[in-house]
DNA sequence: TATTGTTATACTCTATAACTATA
DNA sequence: TATAGTTATAGAGTATAACAATA
């Protein structure tokens, strides 16, 4: 293995491990927020003020489109999110968050980022660091 | 929300989009690989040097024990991984990769750094800075 | 008594294939 | 014909609770 290869493979096992890390820090089963992790990167990924098609959340998500809708069938259930009809296209399916399904993003946002968090611990350097990498490596769109 | 949360913040964000972008490469259903995320982050954990009792797994993937039964009895149903009695504890049970399992790991870990992939593609400078940060993040150990 | 791992159970996540409605 | 989303289905991932063996 290149040492450039060495370096990939140690970044790409630390993030792994990041991301299982971090897991502690969603909200527990009988929580008040009680979603599961999907529910809360879907959550996280609609923007209050930019709905989201289904199919674009699915290229997001990196999964299958019937996927989604099952994602979206309990999170709508809990009247976290609404379907909304595209203007557009008649086929075509926004996802748009509730006040109530906002109100929860903010706060799990809150407790993710709060003082006591693995990346709040971070300096300030190595945060805006980490997510310049960051938005390198997955194209900020 | 303060200066340094929203940096925090946007770092989660960032993470969370990279590790679901990542699966892509990850190999894909009918693939001689032909393994889950989970199973491929398993198999990612246990160095071919180095066994890993069951719970010591568990607590990595920050999942239940009961989940880390089932992963393994798929992984060794598949010659991947042995179930080895500890030395010191019976009640322990080591898990240690087959050679199969070292050379399916050592293929995939090819594969999610090639010069094709994401990481791959960052400088020398930013994949050094990020395994300083993630080491920093999630206590190397 | 406490701990490691398993089993039983239930739910969520996920992909594939077939389908409907629209383009 | 092609595309967006749904449904049916099957398998994998996940947690909880109860359990056996061992400490």
């Amino acid at each position: 293995m290149s040492r450039m290869d060495a370096e990939a493979s140690r970044a790409f096992q630390l993030l792994v491990r990041f991301f299982f890390a971090q897991r502690e820090q969603l909200p527990p089963p009988g929580d008040e927020l009680e979603l599961s992790p999907a529910q809360c990167h879907v959550l996280h990924l609609i923007d209050p003020d930019r709905p989201m098609p289904m199919g674009r959340l699915a290229g997001t998500l990196g999964c299958d489109a019937s996927n989604v809708t099952g994602l979206v069938d309990r999170l709508e259930a809990r009247a976290l999110v609404r379907r909304r009809p595209s203007a557009d296209d008649r086929r075509v399916k926004v996802i748009q968050l509730t006040p109530a399904g906002s109100r929860l993003r903010a706060q799990m946002l809150r407790r993710m980022t709060s003082g006591s968090c693995r990346l709040s611990r971070l300096s300030a350097r190595d945060q805006q660091a980490l997510v310049r990498i960051l938005e390198a490596l997955v194209g900020d769109q």
